[in-house]
RNA sequence: GCCGCGUUCGUCUAGUGGCCUAGGACGCCGCCCUUUCACGGCGGUAGCACGGGUUCAAAUCCCGUACGCGGUACCA
């Protein structure tokens, strides 16, 4: 397939969706699988929900997941403007194309006259009264209404917009992607408005004019606009135009049902916007693996990919109809994968970075680097570094009390005492796992109690909690002066 | 309500008529490793929504039912 364009439409009403990053994400494989055009095109048609924010927060999101746009707002190819906003002229020019082929015309009805409409004809027996082939005759608009009237609204600036005129009868059929070949009846549809009160186009209208213009070959979306794809195909029709390829994802469910929404899924925990991710440091590496997983497979058994490896394996094919929930532990999963896969060197900035908001100042690249192999394969984010690893960096302000009650007993203060004094001797130099470790066997054989009698409220002294990487290796690490000041702190206090 | 789309372990999925007494992964459980916790290794748990066909043979094809989801705006 040569010469593929795509395009991620996002509208700006709010910081990119997590659903909404794996549209892209599926555009994006798609095109580069196909050396092909990646478009980002800005649908900021809807004044009233407008959000300026949004339009930065999309591009820093997609480049924070590994995604780079070939033309786009700020990034100029052949065929800008990319915002809907300064593309007016074309949408008022095929409209205008539309009524003089009388294929859409022009309707004055207010808000409440179609509401009206509405409730006189449910009453009347109709359940899903619309604006179509038969109503249409009993409305305000340019079909009903004589010409010069018509005329004359138009030139006193009132109100009015465009509506497509759908056929009352026609069958309208395309095959999708991963569907396969859907069939609408046009008696189901309504006249959809094209273009709205304002001058500004509605989605349907703009979108089918901008992938026309913008010649995407594929057009790749969720779901929820399976049912809108008709209208779409009567315009492509109407205007003359062959119709790009379809293909409607699944959508991502919530696990409590429903498609996943800002508000069910923080119910839940899950974050949302990829903002979200973005703090709180997931790796965008997990993330697009894990939603890249979450409709499409390869085929085999193959679950970890890097976005080379994802672009070189996806096809449109493989991916499922049904909706995927959403699966919080797989994410975390994925993301402690790739998280362990980082060498140290690169964690440490990062690390470090962590520290410092943390308000742990003072640590030398080295120390943090021990910690971040100490660390690694007990952290699922990044943050956990420094919050599981907390005493690394400071004095434990508490003690864990389970682990307390478990290890803590009466006789535990003499036992560690004796641990501090064996360990006191030792030289600063000499400090080692190995020589802090033979101490501690030596005194649990010649008081003849088990090993973890000791290490257990050892480790509590020292870090508070009941795990953790090897204590040896922890003390080694924390320094002479810090272990047995923290040993004398615990059996003062506990 | 109407229209459309879906439905394989709890979850993500493999499966395109015989290779399926349904495979993998996450989760969960157990064992091993480790005198902690984790990592790792090994093993276990659990599924073709239901009912009819078609066929020598159906998770796979057809019909129906149920359930879920989406749409039904001068929102996208």
């Amino acid at each position: 397939m040569s010469n593929v364009r795509v395009r991620f439409a996002p509208s700006p009403t709010g910081m990119l969706h997590i659903g909404g990053l794996r549209t892209a994400l599926y555009n994006y494989l798609f095109a580069k699988h196909h050396g092909g055009a990646f478009v980002l095109r800005i649908e900021d048609t809807d004044q009233k929900r407008y959000v300026a924010e949004a339009e930065e927060d999309i591009i820093k999101s997609l480049n924070w997941a590994g995604m780079t746009i070939d033309e786009g707002p700020g990034k100029n190819g052949n065929f800008g403007p990319y915002r809907q906003s300064e593309r007016s002229e074309y949408y008022q020019k095929y409209a205008a194309q539309l009524i003089q082929q009388d294929q859409a015309y022009y309707a004055f009805d207010t808000t409440e006259e179609i509401e009206d409409m509405r409730a006189r004809l449910q009453k009347s027996g109709n359940p899903s009264p619309k604006y179509d082939a038969i109503t249409r005759m009993s409305m305000k608009n340019s079909l009903t209404l004589p010409a010069d009237e018509v005329n004359r609204r138009m030139e006193s600036n009132e109100d009015f917009i465009v509506r497509l005129k759908v056929p009352r009868r026609e069958t309208i059929r395309f095959e999708d992607e991963i569907r396969g070949f859907v069939s609408f009846e046009s008696q189901g549809l309504d006249d959809q408005v094209l273009l709205k009160s304002d001058g500004l186009p509605t989605y349907h209208l703009a979108n089918v004019v901008d992938d026309h213009l913008m010649e995407i070959t594929h057009v790749i979306r969720g779901e929820e606009w399976l049912s809108s794809a008709p209208k779409h195909i009567l315009l492509y029709e109407y205007l003359g135009w062959k119709p790009p390829k379809m293909a409607h994802l699944p959508l991502i469910m919530s696990p409590k049902g429903g498609k996943l929404s800002k508000r069910n899924a923080e119910e839940l925990g899950i974050p949302v916007n990829v903002r979200d991710y973005v703090k709180g440091h997931y790796e965008p590496e997990a993330l697009i693996n894990f939603l890249a997983f979450l409709g499409w497979s390869p085929g085999d058994d193959r679950e970890v990919f890097s976005m080379d490896e994802l672009i070189k394996e996806f096809s449109l094919e493989r991916i499922g109809k049904g909706g995927a929930i959403f699966n919080h532990s797989k994410l975390i999963w994925y993301n402690e994968h790739f998280l362990r896969s980082i060498p140290e060197d690169e964690l440490l900035p990062r690390v470090k970075l962590q520290a410092d908001e943390a308000g742990y100042a003072g640590f030398t690249d080295d120390y943090l680097k021990q910690v971040i192999l100490l660390m690694k394969e007990r952290a699922s984010l990044l943050p956990e570094f420094i919050i599981h690893g907390a005493y690394f960096f400071e004095e434990p302000k508490e003690y864990d009390e389970k682990t307390v009650k478990k290890a803590w007993k009466e006789n535990t203060p003499e036992l560690v005492g004796l641990f501090r004094d064996q360990i006191a001797e030792l030289d600063d130099h000499n400090f080692k796992a190995t020589e802090i470790k033979q101490r501690l066997s030596a005194i649990v054989e010649e008081q003849g109690i088990g090993f973890g009698k000791l290490m257990q409220p050892v480790r509590l002294a020292v870090t508070g909690i009941g795990f953790g990487p090897d204590l040896f290796e922890t003390m080694e690490l924390l320094g002479k002066d810090k272990v047995i000041s923290r040993l004398d702190n615990a059996v003062e206090n506990l």
